[in-house]
DNA sequence: GCATGATACATAGATATGCAAGGTATCGTG
DNA sequence: CACGATACCTTGCATATCTATGTATCATGC
């Protein structure tokens, strides 16, 4: 019973199963979408905006991995007042990434929903 | 081991963890919501109504681990033109939990489609 | 009665991931 | 010059999933 639908390539297979895992890379990704980020900021801003707190030690060496793998990449910049910071930017490759593991991301998101809806929707009594 | 309203952080801290990795366990419990199914059945519904393909080797394990632990329960049903099967039930407490985990879960998935909505406003060239 | 194929359940080893804890380096202040 | 705060990084552990293989039951053909 392997019909999968349509895959078209191995790579966007292989991502399916790492969106249907983690989903934490997808979050890192998307959080350096828009501008560049260092390490500490990006725990914060994952914190403030989706409300997702992960610890140090799971995203220095998310990020080394992400950057070996060429999606992302580093730059040390020196603060004014303050201590070496070093900055991630998303490479054109991983944006493409991105955009596919957004993809393979809300498919599976989707067909958990679907699964779902029928819990909710006799009620709640909590 | 239920606590309905007001949970720890513990025990859901550790359920946060469980739904952001998995899912899958999500999945497996929330189809087991309407009625009961055995093994092979529920590969065969999370693909049909899900469009989750996983193996065999996956499902066996975690729904041992889910009857360790008093989420689901187990009988041997004789089919009448066939062999025996093993089905599986979700017992009180596995109900709660699916809420629980429906809770965190959507928690996560929205956290995570706010960091993605400015990528697909962009512009889409797959 | 017995061999064969299909269905269904189960296990073992390998791999990957997230986490906790601890360590290093730089800067500002008194 | 000592001290605390900020920021980055590494090691070891626990857990979960996948791939591949093994076992048991039933139906069929001879």
């Amino acid at each position: 019973m392997d019909k999968p639908q349509a895959i078209p390539s191995d790579e966007l297979g292989k991502w399916e199963i790492q969106v249907r895992k983690g989903g934490l890379g997808l979050a890192v990704l998307a959080i350096l979408w828009p501008h560049r980020l260092y390490g500490l900021e990006i725990l914060r801003r994952l914190e403030s905006d989706a409300g997702l707190s992960i610890p140090e030690g799971t995203i220095y060496p998310l990020l080394s991995r992400m950057k070996a793998e060429g999606l992302v990449d580093s730059e040390w910049v020196e603060a004014d007042a303050g201590h070496p910071r070093k900055y991630y930017r998303l490479t054109d490759p991983g944006r493409a990434q991105v955009r596919q593991m957004a993809k393979s991301w809300r498919a599976f998101a989707q067909g958990l929903e679907r699964l779902l809806a029928p819990i909710d929707s006799i009620g709640d009594k909590t």
